[in-house]
DNA sequence: CTTACCATGTAAGGCGTTACATGATTCA
DNA sequence: TGAATCATGTAACGCCTTACATGGTAAG
């Protein structure tokens, strides 16, 4: 239990919440965690088979199966790897951005330039706003349904929150960089 | 100049500003840049021999050396490339963040151990906050002694409105969770 | 004289993406 | 019937971190 793999405790995250197949978690990844984490089948299903060899997940194929799919659920050992790695204290929280990378070298490129890409990252940023507003409405009018609804509705707020604010910042920054230039 | 090791672009980037030993540019990455870009020894000097291999840097063997260091300098090349990366889209924003992960799946843990989490994040954004605004103030008195301030005042300042908003959320956040918990 | 910091590098291994390969089903 | 989407996987490769290995110098 030193240092988990991230993949598999997400994985085991969403398998807590619902049966899922890899590439139904890979939609998960691709929509509700896409702000925080994300994941590329090329992960997913390695981990997936590994999460069995495990004992963490099995594959249960039977039932209301058309297709070929595999239906992954989370065992009881994996509840209780998942409950002890969330009791762990965060070892990382990373952000990295190529913004403000070209942004903090931008007297290679002069003000114009980092007024654009300022501009850009803003446009992203008003496009997502409005899909987080959204699913916080969602979410708080099916508070009573999963017990689970209000946490999601916590990371929820932090993405608003922080992209109130990075619009703030981009109203500020244009001003202080077009200021300059006047 | 299709996909470039941002490794690459980050040290030409230090270098575009002033002459250093990958010892210093590791400190660089582990001061100013630590909030949105980090890299390890392993991947710093590797990738500045690969720079004077391909023109981009050159080790200026000369001068003021007692040590045996070895001080790097952009060439002209290396500064065309750095202006030609910086020119180009952004191509990735990315966050991750482990503490939204594990709130994400906090109903594992229930309400107290979610609160402790956020408590944690909070401790850290409050004991760092202090540090962007002192940047932010000495950036401000040294505005007019190099062009490359303002660009670093710009990020400086992401992190101060970042880091105000982090702190408003995990308010609400254990405000939610402890009313929840009544 | 010894601790802390300056300084450079390598080797092993982990982790994950991209691209590829394949095929079923649904819907227009 | 053709396009979009559902669905599973692998192989190659890239990138980076961790840990290790080594030694100089400054300050107390």
């Amino acid at each position: 239990m030193a240092t988990e793999k991230k993949i598999d405790c997400v994985i085991l995250g969403l398998l807590s919440h619902e049966n899922l197949t890899g590439y139904e978690i890979k939609k998960r990844m691709d929509t509700a965690l896409k702000y925080f984490w994300g994941a590329s089948y090329g992960s997913i299903y390695p981990a997936l088979s590994d999460l069995v060899g495990r004992g963490l997940a099995t594959k249960c194929e039977g039932a209301e199966n058309k297709r070929n799919k595999i239906i992954y659920s989370i065992t009881e050992e994996g509840r209780k790897y998942l409950r002890e790695w969330v009791a762990l204290p965060v070892e990382k929280d990373e952000l990295r951005y190529e913004t403000l990378l070209k942004l903090f070298f931008g007297k290679e490129g002069g003000p114009l330039q980092a007024e654009s890409h300022i501009d850009a990252f803003q446009k992203k940023i008003e496009e997502e706003l409005p899909c987080l507003i959204g699913a916080a409405d969602t979410l708080r009018e099916n508070m009573e349904l999963d017990e689970a609804h209000k946490y999601y509705l916590l990371t929820v707020e932090f993405g608003i929150k922080t992209y109130r604010a990075y619009l703030e910042w981009c109203k500020e920054a244009k001003a202080m960089l077009s200021k300059e230039r006047a």
